[in-house]
RNA sequence: CGGGGCGUAGUGUAAUGGUAGCACGAGUCCUUUGGGAGGAUUUAGUUCGAGUUCAAAUCUCGGCGCCCCGACCA
């Protein structure tokens, strides 16, 4: 991608009126765009993050089995009507009527819609278990939307549904989902916590959340650092420095952003809507349902959060935007300018032919210091400079952004470098 | 939803009740190029409504919007 072609302007102050992280970097960087307070557009830079992000928790979803489907965002009252959840949850779901008077709601969550949906597909043990994910817009009336993508009114939401013969079958499964959700995290390159935390309105035990501790969070969890137990402070009688229950480790609290959560369901929906499934004895039974949220925007935000300094973000290398971020100088006499245009070119070709991602800042009417102030704050993780200097050291200069030392190497090297 | 703060150009900021200005950005041209460069030129704004006043960005009331704290958060 040449930078000079990029849709997202970078900003060089940070927007007024955001105080988070996450929504500072994200908009002066160009990847976000805000449309109203917590409804965020993803311009292609941030785009490119959040699919890298989505493309981690596809691949960790269907190797547990899931199938990827997508659902609509519009919802007839009826089938909500089903659960009672058209008036519980009526404060944070929007619903509205169309022309005709009818009356309509936008998905807040979906289980009723796949409760209802797997009626159709679920009538044996054999159907069972079925396992069965979206990555797909959700739309909540949030009292309070705030810190950037932290908590928005529409926001991507990866959710999951489960549904198994047994309790037992649910138990099995939930704790594949813990894995899975485990590995999405730490090839996101979060630290993070499995806490216990309320089951709400649906069940008396804990469900689990998956808090990354930073500020910006709104939950606070209590956690001990040695052997990683943690509850949400919402539901636990410990607190700070007190002995943890497990290996007698000291508690900590600390602010916390749930990136996830799983939730065993039980047989609530699948009553409401007559999900049942015959056994091999031909008896009819209700069918367990499980559902396994991740929100990848608040993921990407999370990110961001954890993995900045002050000159911008530092991306993990497995969600960043791009790999390579390529910075020409031609210097101000026309035979080694062009030299050092033609040697960008030719590594910029050389890089993409083996399926390097590289932003080539081509922008040669820009300050080198402009461009080096753009490229720390997006937050690419190798940035290779090409220079007159550099080419009369026959060599191109990579520096890491996470790592202030800067490297000269061959442009042969360079590109092994950076195809590993 | 309660409390607080704030709304001036794309961004950031000025303007005792009296001509809306500056910087950056963006556009064109020229000169520049290793940490946000310089010149010329162009572009673009008072959140909306009502009121007070000879006169409102400025004062009053209301709406709308944004941020923060709290409540809420299947």
């Amino acid at each position: 991608m040449r930078q000079s072609h990029l849709f997202g302007k970078t900003l060089r102050e940070p927007p007024k009126d955001e105080v988070a992280k996450n929504a500072i970097f994200l908009e002066r960087g160009g990847f976000i765009y805000k449309t109203m307070a917590g409804v965020y557009d993803y311009l292609p830079l941030g785009f490119r993050v959040l699919e890298k992000v989505n493309r981690i928790i596809r691949e960790e979803m269907n190797r547990i089995g899931g199938q990827e489907l997508l659902l609509s965002a519009f919802q007839p009252k009826e089938r909500w009507m089903k659960t009672g959840r058209w008036s519980s949850l009526a404060d944070i779901m929007y619903q509205f009527r169309d022309h005709s008077a009818r009356e309509l709601g936008l998905g807040a969550t979906h289980e009723e819609a796949l409760a209802e949906i797997a009626t159709r597909s679920i009538f044996s043990y054999r159907d069972l278990p079925l396992l069965v994910y979206q990555i797909q817009t959700k739309f909540r009336d949030e009292p309070r939307a705030k810190s950037g993508l932290m908590r928005g009114r529409e926001f991507l939401m990866k959710d999951l549904y489960s549904f198994h013969a047994s309790e037992s079958g649910l138990e099995e499964f939930y704790w594949k989902a813990d894995t899975a959700y485990r590995k999405i995290f730490e090839r996101c390159g979060l630290q993070f916590y499995v806490t216990e935390a309320s089951g709400g309105t649906f069940t008396k035990e804990f469900t689990h959340e998956y808090q990354v501790l930073a500020d910006a969070g709104e939950d606070w969890t209590l956690y001990c650092e040695s052997c990683k137990y943690a509850q949400n402070k919402e539901v636990s009688s410990l607190k700070a420095d007190d002995e943890c229950p497990k290996c007698k480790g000291k508690i900590q609290i600390a602010r916390s952003i749930e990136v996830g959560n799983i939730f065993k369901l039980g047989t609530k929906f699948s009553e409401a809507f007559g999900l049942s499934y015959s056994d091999e004895t031909g008896k009819k039974l209700p069918v367990w349902m499980g559902s396994y949220g991740i929100g990848p925007g608040r993921l990407m935000a999370t990110i961001v959060e954890v993995s900045n300094d002050e000159k911008g973000i530092i991306w993990p290398e497995r969600v960043a935007p791009f790999r390579v971020h390529l910075i020409a100088l031609p210097g101000k006499e026309e035979k080694s300018a062009s030299a050092v245009l033609k040697a960008a070119e030719s590594l910029y070709e050389g890089l993409a032919k083996k399926g390097v991602e590289v932003l080539y800042d081509d922008r040669t009417e820009k300050t080198a210091g402009e461009r080096f102030a753009d490229a720390d704050l997006i937050g690419i993780p190798y940035r290779v400079v090409i220079s007159e200097k550099t080419l009369e050291k026959k060599s191109v200069e990579v520096k890491e952004r996470a790592n202030p030392q800067a490297r000269l190497m061959t442009t042969s090297a360079c590109i092994k470098m950076l195809t590993k």
